[in-house]
DNA sequence: CAACAACAATTTTTT
DNA sequence: ATTGTTGTTG
């Protein structure tokens, strides 16, 4: 021992287990960690003890985590125990440190250092592309589904010819040949995708020795977290940087395995376990995070499964409250029956708004509560849903900077060419395409030499550019060419204030639609762009746009903000808590989905299972999961669109003394869900229309009733015959009544 | 070539 | 309900 005073106190107030961990620092280690175990807290006290009592170099230690947020959150707390030395750490996801990884040494493989990395849209739209080419119908065969089978090849190492050899099937050999396609596209592009990121990096290891060695030499101590979520790739790259020192530890949890989808192998634990002959097992099943009821019900949640770790959780902590479930008529009803507990979670138990988070299996599902939070006034922020990164206005930009720092880029090229509209049409475009492709250019070069006045490759295709838009290229490329040595001048904050002045973008922005919420996202681009600033000028061009391809929603997401409600999917709520949570749409075909109840396929419902599981033991004192009876889908409730059939199957193992049934009880407990007079204009403007007909009432619109009186409207449906309406209405004092349009006799009262 | 209308497809989950 | 795609018109 070097220090025995910092090996006092890194151990203190850890339990046996957890010290274990802490200590086993040489050779292979497996951390079985359940929720609210302190993983975090092991892990981090195991890099200090490392530093402090090991004497070992921060340099030489690497953790890879799962996001980069989990990442951030890990450099904040090994920051607070070992100070400044703890920046020496390699801290981040698989996908940063390969990206690190090619960025220096992807020339040995060819790769462009200047590299772009395209995300799912743009795999996609190549995928499109090649099946265009090949003149196959991308309504017949799905791009997503392409993509998919591409990128699961590519998990599983298979290279376009290896894969060729494990075609079974007619569709086999489509995904083949648009794989082949698909290869080349992105080196034409001097792109890589995110698999690429993980297979290249693994490929330039096995090629070359003294590379690979580098990486040894430097990392003599590797953790991974979420080790249960890692792909083939990842664990071969493990392994490779592990080496022979193999002072590895890896921490997960086989029950809260939930990214199979995205080829995740949850093998990868057994194999761990199987390739290392004296691998050590630590279990750390006490939760400290949640109640006793919570942490019951999520074990009942989650013993059905077949396959499922052994590790037994258990807590000390006090049993706390009952898990409030809640059924109601529909999603508005249920959303407002949260907000309704919401007030009452803020007002009478001294919880914030940033304690609370509401739960769900899609992202769709957050409109419902978002609606209520805004009538009932309820601060709240939506994590992922439409994700800022994907929208239409920071892509175009993010196109423009990347055309600028790499010219090869010809799909972000084709994207802006007439972004703003410049007179450059579809016509144009693809007579330019086809050239290029015909005579394997790069877009650029092609429109480069089409507008250049000697050009010896003049279009000399019959239907010829016409002068008008060759004039409009020639602007338009000038004006690149100006970006780009400004690029190569000033910092990227400067050069985007540039481009943005250039193109007019402020002008075209407010032309359209909702042009506030937009160019909000343009000001909060430029102020995610001020991060580099003080980078040398290509610089901070190349590191940003990497961290913009690398990064989340999740990431943004931070303590500093305003204090507001969190909705978020139960997979992004992985590694999150919360004092409150809500799961709502706990229905079957919803939890679990209607995709893995349909596939027939046993390990598809465990996941789902895994994902319930996952949701509850985010709540520490208070976990709420609610229903709607009926839900609409795509805007309306035709009879036989309801996707729902009941509450989950999911609900029903959890032991009833744990759980307390509320039918509308929120409502029906005099909680006035009346809504301030003045948001009451936000839901006028909505459509009437109901399956076809015309709906009398609208949710929202205050109604006066001959016997109950003064009410609201939560909810109004077409019935199944459709000739009437059903209005549900929440009466003061009166509780929630249902009545029939035709004989009810609401009068609206604004 | 752009602006507009009509239409279809969409919803698992994301580094 | 909302988004993107396709076709028609000015």
């Amino acid at each position: 021992m070097l220090n025995s005073k910092a090996n006092e106190n890194l151990l203190e107030g850890l339990n046996e287990e957890q010290r274990i961990a802490v200590q086993s620092v040489q050779g292979p280690l497996l951390i079985m960690a359940g929720p609210g175990s302190g993983k975090t807290r092991v892990i981090t006290h195991r890099i200090a003890y490392l530093v402090q009592v090991m004497g070992v170099s921060p340099a030489s230690i690497m953790a890879v985590t799962f996001t980069n947020k989990a990442a951030k959150e890990m450099q904040e707390r090994v920051n607070q125990l070992l100070g400044s030395q703890a920046s020496n750490i390699t801290l981040g996801t698989f996908h940063n440190f390969g990206a690190r990884v090619l960025r220096q040494y992807g020339d040995i493989l060819g790769i462009d250092k200047q590299f772009v990395i395209y995300d799912d849209d743009e795999q996609k739209s190549i995928v499109k592309q090649s099946l265009e080419e090949f003149s196959l119908d991308p309504k017949q065969y799905s791009p997503s589904a392409i993509n998919n089978a591409i990128s699961a090849a590519k998990n599983k190492m298979l290279r376009p010819n290896e894969h060729a050899a494990h075609a079974k099937s007619y569709f086999d050999e489509i995904v083949n040949r648009v794989y082949v396609r698909y290869e080349k596209a992105l080196l034409d592009n001097h792109a890589l995708d995110f698999d690429d990121l993980l297979l290249k990096t693994v490929l330039l290891f096995q090629s070359d020795q003294n590379v690979l060695e580098k990486y040894q030499n430097r990392y003599k101590f590797l953790m991974v977290d979420e080790w249960q979520d890692t792909n083939k790739v990842q664990y071969l790259m493990t392994r490779m940087v592990a080496g022979d020192s193999n002072n590895l530890c890896v921490v997960g949890d086989p029950n809260q395995s939930i990214y199979s989808w995205r080829h995740a192998d949850i093998t990868n634990i057994l194999d761990f376990e199987n390739d290392n002959e004296k691998v050590k097992t630590v279990n750390l099943g006490r939760n400290y995070r949640s109640t006793g009821s919570i942490v019951s019900a999520a074990q009942s949640v989650i013993a059905p499964n077949a396959n499922k770790s052994d590790l037994q959780l258990w807590t000390d902590n006090p049993q706390g409250n009952q898990i409030g479930v809640s059924y109601n008529y529909n999603e508005q009803e249920e959303a407002l029956s949260v907000a309704a507990e919401i007030e009452t979670l803020v007002n009478q138990e001294n919880l914030r708004y940033g304690d609370i988070a509401i739960m769900y299996r899609t992202n769709a599902q957050s409109r419902a509560p978002e609606e209520a939070f805004v009538r009932s006034g309820i601060p709240y922020r939506i994590i992922g849903g439409l994700r800022f990164w994907e929208r239409k206005e920071v892509k175009d930009l993010l196109s423009y900077l990347r055309v600028i720092h790499n010219p090869f880029d010809s799909l972000s090229l084709s994207r802006i060419i007439n972004v703003p509209a410049r007179g450059i049409g579809q016509k144009t475009l693809s007579l330019l395409n086809g050239w290029a492709q015909l005579n394997d250019l790069s877009l650029y070069k092609t429109v480069t030499d089409t507008i250049g006045e000697h050009s010896q490759h003049q279009i000399s295709n019959p239907n010829e550019i016409n002068t008008r838009s060759k004039k409009q290229l020639e602007l338009f490329m000038s004006m690149l060419g100006r970006l780009t040595t400004i690029a190569s001048e000033s910092d990227v904050l400067q050069l985007f204030d540039q481009l943005i002045e250039s193109i007019q973008y402020k002008k075209y922005i407010e032309e359209q639609d909702r042009s506030d919420d937009r160019w909000d996202n343009i000001l909060e681009l430029r102020s995610a762009i001020s991060d580099y600033q003080d980078f040398a000028p290509e610089v901070g061009l190349s590191a940003f746009l990497e961290s913009a391809a690398l990064s989340t929603d999740l990431d943004q997401m931070d303590d500093s903000g305003p204090d507001a409600v969190t909705l978020i999917t139960l997979h992004q709520a992985k590694g999150l808590e919360f004092p409150a949570v809500f799961m709502i749409g706990m229905e079957e075909g919803l939890l679990p989905h209607r995709r893995s109840i349909d596939s027939g396929d046993a390990a598809e419902i465990e996941e789902e299972r895994r994902l319930c599981y996952v949701g509850m033991t985010r709540a520490q004192e208070r976990l709420y999961m609610t229903i709607a009876t009926n839900r609409s889908m795509y805007g309306n409730y035709n009879p036989g669109m309801s996707q729902t059939v009941g509450p989950s199957r999911f609900l029903k193992d959890i032991p009833s003394d744990l759980i307390s049934i509320e039918g509308k009880s929120s409502l029906k407990k005099g909680i006035d869900i009346s809504l301030p007079e003045s948001s009451n204009n936000i839901l006028t403007n909505q459509s009437r229309k109901r399956g076809g007909k015309t709906s009398p009432y609208n949710t929202g619109d205050h109604v006066k009733h001959k016997i109950f009186g003064a009410g609201v409207v939560v909810g109004c449906l077409i019935t199944p015959l459709g000739n009437d309406f059903e209005v549900t209405v929440a009466f003061k004092g009166q509780g929630v009544k249902r009545l029939l349009a035709s004989i009810s006799n609401l009068e609206i009262s604004d």
